[in-house]
DNA sequence: TTGTACGCGTTATCAA
DNA sequence: TTGATAACGCGTACAA
């Protein structure tokens, strides 16, 4: 019941392990008779190599870890699925597995791929610079890609430029005479939080105007978490008249928010939402959006790993993607 | 810059070989101070034991692999991330892949299953029956649990009750007074079709009518074809009062190729979809859908194939799991 | 209680 | 061109 192994080909085809071999890895130098006699014993026990016997011996595993928030974001989903082809094609397999952005749950992962001899890494780690997730990184000892994250020392890494997409939509609303725009985002300290909160800044500034810092709310990306800040936010006398929830997953939040409110998008507030998504695109009014593009972001993350893992010592890449704000009907001037 | 063996936490902790393994594997007969040693020993190196050359040793990679059709789908994210943490709380590892529904794809990635000695696999495969699938499906030798997928032979699966929620659906918009009511649904032949149009049969047989065989679309999940079929379904001049859409993904579609038509839901059409949703929940007016639990589906299917893989000789099992109508404002009697 | 030696399934080196 | 053999990192009989 057990696999059959390279010996019981050999024995099957009667040759030597060697030749069994060199036909499998198909060298040249190969007598065409004894190549015949090897394929018919494979084909005739089934044979598969044993890919973990194969790494052992010449020291790689052909694979690469690819850790991420939580798979069921279908953004995050994206990001996993282009890495996924991306990587297969190159002839490696990634393993999969969500983190919840959890740091213990991150070390452990990190140590489960540390075990499995991971090439490397292409993760979005909960934090950019906290020691213990920093430590994590390094005890790999293998190229790590991050996302999103920007790390003090030099490492590869792909960005999303939030810093623009909300420099972009904070002046969009400014510019039909928005003064009171909260921004809904996630923990302080983390990359994405800090180029959101300066591009919002940036626009304010632009428009020599000052934001009003209790309409700034960093707390958490979790959904409950944005749901009750956008509730908060709305209940308050001097409402903002316009919000931006950044954050890939909180859309949903927000509207059901405001309709529980009994509050009418745009009538009686503005909203902008995060990642184009069915929601966004089909809701009632459809909602106005800052995108970018997961998959091509994903690719990236690949083809960076893939090329630190054949030149380690290539000199370390940051490269950033743009956002880009799809306008539609969820944002019209303030009353009055 | 290679990773430490236990060899070199031997030197380094001046014992044997062996009691290094012992202490890794914690065995009651050792010596504390030996134990000391090698725990420092085994820290200053930063030593992690070699995951592929143990499973080389013992037989077992300790791994699983899981195939869907994409991990973008919110739906099947959730079941796989069900999976995933089931079989890590159980010591196993999970190595996801993404089909495309596309036979191909599918054995290519089973083989890979195989080269990787995968102890098990959870799959949805493109078919139940397609001699080809069926064909890697026992090439790989290794316990195999199906998602909604019903073979002839002996398996262990777990299905949805699609019939049932069909049915239940169906007879919902009969008892409002439709007649015409539209099913747009997956392939012929595979599971989940054919059961939807059991249950929508039995439920037209049980109200004395029959159904429109031209209202019934069976041609593919694929997002681009059950839009095109709705888009076709509505211009027609006898066009269903009501569409129940039989796919996980399908909802989006049909709800912008009604408004693209300039009807309205549900007062030109009446619309179920599949599976909740933010878009479902929050759409104008809320969509009504047959609902089931993917999470515990997904749960169920490692249980099942952690059993198996305990147990080989257990006799295979076939979970069903309820489908559960949600009621909302999509659905009205049909005109006069 | 500890150390030694073999074998898991491969590939690569060497001699024939 | 082919066959024999060592080595990859680990666990485990067995001997000490």
């Amino acid at each position: 019941m057990e696999r059959p192994t390279i010996k019981d080909v050999a024995r099957r085809a009667k040759v030597s392990l060697g030749s069994v071999s060199r036909v499998l890895n198909n060298f040249p130098d190969v007598n065409p008779a004894i190549r015949k006699k090897v394929g018919k014993a494979i084909a005739d026990l089934d044979y598969t190599p044993n890919a973990m016997a194969r790494s052992m011996r010449n020291g790689a595993t052909g694979m690469v870890g690819v850790l991420v928030r939580n798979i069921v974001i279908p953004s995050l989903a994206s990001f996993v699925r282009a890495i996924q082809d991306e990587l297969l094609d190159a002839g490696y397999v990634p393993l999969i597995a969500c983190s919840d952005n959890h740091k213990d749950r991150e070390i452990a992962l990190l140590g489960l791929f540390a075990q499995r001899r991971m090439e490397g890494v292409i993760m979005l780690s909960a934090s950019d610079r906290d020691p213990d997730l920093v430590g994590a990184r390094a005890d790999l000892s293998v190229p790590v890609v991050l996302f999103d994250r920007a790390v003090p020392e030099d490492r590869d890494c792909v960005l999303v430029d939030h810093r623009r997409g909300l420099q972009e939509a904070t002046a969009y609303l400014l510019g039909m005479g928005h003064k009171r725009i909260a921004l809904v985002t996630g923990p302080r300290g983390v990359y994405p939080t800090t180029e959101r909160l300066a591009g919002y800044r940036a626009a304010y500034a632009t428009a020599g105007l000052r934001p009003d810092p209790g309409l700034i709310v960093t707390r958490s990306f979790e959904d409950e978490v944005t749901r009750a800040t956008v509730a908060e936010l709305i209940a308050r006398k001097d409402r903002p008249t316009a919000i931006i929830m950044g954050g890939t997953t909180t859309l949903p939040g927000a509207i059901e928010a405001i309709k529980q409110k009994g509050l009418v998008i745009p009538k009686d507030i503005s909203l902008i939402g995060a990642i184009n998504s069915d929601l966004s695109a089909l809701a009632n009014p459809p909602v106005t959006v800052i995108h970018w593009d997961y998959e091509a972001i994903g690719r990236a993350a690949a083809q960076l790993l893939l090329q630190r893992i054949a030149n380690p010592q290539r000199a370390p890449q940051r490269q950033t993607f743009p956002t880009q704000v799809i306008f539609r009907e969820s944002c019209i001037p303030p009353h009055r």
